[in-house]
DNA sequence: TTTGAGAATTAGTCTAGGCTAAAGCCCTGT
DNA sequence: ACAGGGCTTTAGCCTAGACTAATTCTCAAA
């Protein structure tokens, strides 16, 4: 008799925990250690609770602890926390898309929905979708087998000063923000010529396909991810 | 300065409270008190687990306890089972008409859900549904405003024989069960003669529209809850 | 009227996941 | 080289919501 039983039956994550490893994953996005009061922050938890998640995490194998250095994911947990970000992603592009939501609103109810969706009415709605590869806020959707796009893209904020870019994404989820991005015409796809920027953290002026130009603040246009679009 | 804020801030139960509130308004839909076991039977959880949360849910005003007897909702209590039946019963629609699923798969995803969609998203999915007044299994959705229709129904096992009976509603949620109603052609709105009945809790036979019978055992007959419909 | 079975409650424990206060580690600036 | 400041961790506590074991209540039958 074979008393091993390979492919672990789904541990089933407890809400927090995933979240954890959610904030783990953005925070590591780049290389290294994401730390404890910055995970604290991005929760709104207290240090000392993120200190005893850790613990438990790395005891499950999740994460690796380094102490008083940060911690980031296993395999495992890296599995798990795309897998989250997919079932985020997909349900913001099927309450767009399907449910009439606005680009604002999508992310919180998203927050909630993701912990009790199962697989099986995630890949319905990426069905009904097309099997979309970009949410509504042009981040990409991780596959169902775990791989996500990683492209090398720019801050309008510190794009060329004469080049042209087309927006691929907005890194933010105020409501607010994102309403006023709208109404500008920022939103994901759009083509951006670069005409000038303020010196000193100052705006970024640049032209629409259409014409008209728009000033943008420093910190809006640090949320706006770009990439060079020079030939057509 | 009025300090009386009185349409007060919505609790926000937690997942728990919501199943047990859900438990108590159909243990007493025909009347009378639910009791600690019953309630513990149909969540799997201890009876003294149900003691200590049917302690919690009278302190905040939800049920009424008496205490060696049961419990009852008070009207604050049952709005909120109201609105967690709601929620359930409109996301099994949504997911039968929207999402291609089964009658037999609805129930588990929407026990699921139902603790964590808002309310806005449900009024937009009743909305793209246009409002419907009955679930899958023919139960009654409640109102948006907490009304549910009481009928009168009699289970198929208790109707009379000789009489014509529309089937209303399907009193289970177990899939194997559901699947196979359905391959019988037993669903909501099927009208049905009553043919004859075997005695000492036989099966019902009975005929469909198309001239064929089936043969109802008592456990599935006494889930399939009918209205008379002598006339056409 | 009493008694005993069965149901309900109380008592006490456990875990997850928060918190504050206190202690420990690391690194930078003098 | 070390002192201090800022993180991080530990210690200890709290609540919700489970559980088991022990106790108490109720009601029907003798």
């Amino acid at each position: 008799m074979n008393t091993i039983r390979s492919p672990q039956p789904p541990p089933s994550l407890t809400r927090s925990v995933e979240d954890y490893l959610k904030s783990v994953f953005h925070l590591t996005s780049q290389g290294g250690f994401a730390t404890t009061s910055d995970i604290a922050e991005m929760l709104d938890v207290a240090p000392p609770s993120v200190s005893g998640m850790m613990k438990r995490l790395s005891e499950t194998g999740l994460i690796e602890h380094v102490p008083y250095r940060g911690v980031q994911l296993t395999p495992q947990g890296r599995r798990a926390a795309l897998q989250m970000i997919r079932r985020h992603r997909i349900l913001e592009s099927y309450l767009t898309s399907k449910l009439g939501y606005d680009w604002g609103d999508v992310h919180v109810e998203a927050e909630r929905l993701e912990h009790a969706v199962s697989e099986k009415l995630i890949e319905r709605m990426a069905d009904a979708l097309g099997e979309p590869r970009y949410d509504p806020h042009g981040a990409p959707i991780p596959t169902a087998a775990g791989e996500i796009e990683e492209a090398e893209l720019v801050p309008l904020a510190e794009s060329v000063v004469g080049g042209s870019v087309v927006l691929q994404e907005v890194g933010d989820e105020h409501p607010a923000r994102l309403h006023y991005l709208a109404e500008q015409g920022l939103t994901p796809g759009v083509r951006l010529t670069v005409i000038d920027r303020q010196p000193f953290n100052g705006p970024t002026i640049v032209r629409l396909g259409d014409g008209t130009t728009r000033v943008v603040g420093q910190e809006l246009a640090l949320l706006l991810f770009c990439r060079p679009s020079d030939g057509e």
